[in-house]
DNA sequence: GGCAAAACTCATAGCGTGTTGAGTTCACCT
DNA sequence: AGGTGAACTCAACACGCTATGAGTTTTGCC
């Protein structure tokens, strides 16, 4: 007869959770936290350990370590309502709302980590720079452009974009003070300003 | 006796080079170029065959790649003397003269590399980002803020920063279109107006 | 010329990686 | 109740990694 359940033991044997597991979430938890510390830099043996889990489920579950990162960059990428009601809305400047809503991403680590693994891995992955790359031309360039007037309205749309990119990043990923100490409301101020510059300004060169 | 020295063959055995090889230095470019793809997805092999040298040689240089890597961030934080020119001379504006200097780093390989390797690694690498930090605190928020007036210096002149990082990010690593098209003069005019926002801005809350 | 030290390569140890295949346990459907 | 397939673990393979130590060739100095 097989061994009893051992209900007590840390240790599984092998074969199917019981209940309702969701395994498959807690990898998706797990591989969300590790990659964004960049795809290299990460081990699917390390993602299995955070989740509890035998690495070769990974490879089950999603092909493998580049399946796995795939699913990762969809959830950074999946359309960002939150811009169109920013550009839509009324009260205040659109800078102001558009920085807002972009730094409550990265408040939240659960909506943060996708989007940073999305940018440091795209320094060198091709993947993840295309994905970057499509990205910032159909959420920002695309959807701001369209609403602001006057010329070169791409290229202001982008470097409102990387304006907020670069601060997020100081901020956030890079740690500096002060910037990286000082509330939210502080930081949404001056910044939405300087894009508000960006968005409203009637020529570029 | 020894083999006669294989002039015309392609592999050495051994021993050391003749001439005024620069070993040193040819293997301190390989590694500039590799690590700006990160720490972690660069290996010292890689290096050692772009630099055409044996791996263990690179260990007897530099102890290892850390050591390597060290060295290369030291090459990217070394003092920046036009900052401060371009904080001090007065033709222009100071916002579109920091650009100017900052951009021209980014145009010329050699002194883009290991400035990309600082950034992209300093995402995870501790040793990273505590230089990264460092070169932030003394070389911008120091010497730009100590120009400028008004509250909040500091602050102020990180954004600033921050500003220029997202922008060459955007322009040179992530290669996203429009910026990493166009001219540099079209990037640095309106960049150089926005982060003068910032310098001469009296409040930024 | 002779000799120590520096420069350089070779072989390999020791380890961690991503992935595979087989085996075990559970949930669902009829 | 029984069977099919999904979920899950285990052991191991093949490979690439960093780093070590010994051996070979050249340089610079006396």
């Amino acid at each position: 007869m097989p061994a009893s359940p051992p209900e007590h033991s840390g240790r599984r044997r092998g074969g199917r959770r019981g209940g309702d597991a969701d395994t498959r979430g807690d990898i998706l938890r797990a591989a969300r936290r590790q990659f964004a510390n960049g795809y290299e830099a990460t081990t699917v043996r390390a993602i299995a350990r955070d989740a509890a889990v035998d690495p070769s489920l990974i490879v089950q579950f999603f092909g493998g370590k580049e399946g796995l990162f795939r699913a990762i960059l969809d959830e950074a990428v999946r359309p960002h309502d939150g811009i169109e009601s920013a550009l839509a809305e009324g009260d205040g400047e659109v800078g102001a709302r558009l920085a807002a809503y972009f730094f409550g991403i990265w408040e939240d680590p659960a909506r943060r980590e996708p989007f940073q693994a999305m940018l440091v891995s795209a320094a060198f992955n091709e993947a993840a720079s295309d994905v970057l790359r499509d990205f910032v031309r159909a959420e920002v360039i695309a959807r701001v452009g369209s609403v602001i007037e006057g010329g070169d309205v791409e290229l202001r749309a982008e470097l409102a974009g990387a304006h907020l990119i670069g601060a997020a990043l100081v901020r956030y990923v890079y740690r500096i003070p002060p910037l990286c100490d000082i509330p939210l409301a502080e930081v949404v101020g001056p910044v939405g300003r300087a894009i508000q510059g960006y968005l409203t300004g009637t020529h570029v060169s």
